[in-house]
DNA sequence: ATAATAGTGTCTTTAAGACATTATAGA
DNA sequence: TCTATAATGTCTTAAAGACACTATTAT
């Protein structure tokens, strides 16, 4: 039997050496991931088309069940997921939203417990490229189509985080490559809004958020124009959050 | 066997009846809400105390496993337990976070899916006083004391996500009685806050934010002073977001 | 009258919006 | 030189902070 953090007296370890959790009807817990990507100026969200019942065939979310024994935790749990069935190697995974409830699933009562992530195309592309049951869709398309389960409520919940996240914090670097510069970092934040930003605002609160280094180089695209500087994230920034957020 | 919303097929039916959860090792489901109330200008936080295995006779949060049978959702579940557990009706719970881990339980892999609520004291108070084991921790106290599996974590998020409600939304009056005063609602964000706010840029934000009606009438308390206003909720007001927050 | 609480006026400060201007590169 | 992109200057605007001041009530 396992060890819990929670000290064990001689009464509650017989206690647990009686419980079986096959005694009691337990809901289903999946693992579900929203990814994003940017591409030519537009929002791509990563789709599997199921391979079994139910809703055998439907575009879905990546994910899967919890496996109790391979999976430490949630996080692990939808990298896994997205490892197994899109070759993806772990983005930054944010927490999204728990939905649970008796009709979701056919199977039963069933919880899916969500992520979201913002993730460079190129770390995924060559993979993907080579099945054809996993392939990134343009948002609005992905928000037409009908997705198995509840998936469409998750993925509008998603871009909606998403989008509140590019007012009111500097999203996530994560999508862009190792060095970019500010211009490609505004883009970013502009195909997500789905409008274009002030880039004096966004350049004042990058300053004063001190969260990017700046290299020193520039670089060395073609191209007319001046040649922009490139920077990187600074280490250990997880987030920053602006008091004040951009116009709605 | 259940229908789904998802169109079953003949051959997606004979899976659904072939398909036994308890054939799996599924992770157990716990809901645990995190109630706050405010009472003599100090934040309070209602635990109970466990009164079977594991953590038997520990502080933790209200909540408990999803009962497949009388559940209709996550929310309804939290519900149950904290109608069961201390005869609180049903405030507005927000959904918080999901934390699921192997460790985290004795008995097995488990997730716990948090709520938090704002409640009025009065509201409560009643059935609390009527029993040991359920009772109002000033929340400094209670964020000291040893809870059961990882509870102390899921307070600290909770609190976290109720002060950045109080710098960037108008706090659910759903803790204060029908009719308040603007007073009291400035009180209430400043013991989540845990400091005083300018009284003047409050009431900006209440006016520009037009979510509550003045109801003409004025107090009818005891004591020295002006008779303050009283207002109450809009109808169907959620909530309202400011652009900008308060300082931190 | 005094004290206490509610509520307003108004000046300062901060940070975003708007948009003109300068800087640097390739063709 | 012309044009495109990067980057900055600076004026305006929106909303918060600070704090003095007025309004209303009980004692």
């Amino acid at each position: 039997m396992s060890q819990g953090l929670i000290p064990v007296s001689e009464t509650e370890q017989s206690y647990l050496n009686n419980y079986n959790i096959h005694d009691f009807d337990v809901p289903l817990t999946t693992v579900d991931s929203v990814l994003f990507t940017v591409q030519d100026g537009q929002l791509f969200t990563l789709l599997v088309q199921r391979a079994n019942h139910p809703a055998k065939g439907m575009w879905g979310l990546p994910g899967g069940f919890v496996d109790t024994q391979q999976d430490t935790d949630l996080d692990h749990c939808a990298q896994r997921h997205l490892q197994q069935k899109t070759g993806i190697e772990a983005p930054f995974l944010q927490p999204l939203v728990a939905l649970g409830n008796g009709q979701r699933d056919p199977r039963g009562w069933s919880t899916s417990i969500s992520f979201y992530a913002l993730m460079a195309h190129a770390d995924c592309q060559h993979y993907v490229d080579t099945v054809s049951d996993v392939q990134w869709f343009p948002l609005a398309q992905a928000q037409q189509m009908s997705l198995a389960f509840d998936h469409t409520k998750i993925l509008d919940l998603a871009l909606k985080q998403l989008q509140q996240k590019a007012l009111d914090s500097l999203v996530l670097a994560y999508a862009l490559p190792e060095t970019f510069t500010l211009t490609q970092l505004q883009h970013l934040h502009e195909v997500i809004l789905g409008r274009s930003i002030q880039s004096k605002s966004f350049r004042r609160r990058i300053e004063q958020a001190q969260v990017l280094q700046d290299t020193g180089e520039v670089s060395d695209t073609q191209g007319k124009g001046k040649r922009p500087s490139l920077y990187r994230l600074k280490p250990d920034i997880a987030e920053y959050r602006f008091v004040r957020n951009l116009e709605a």
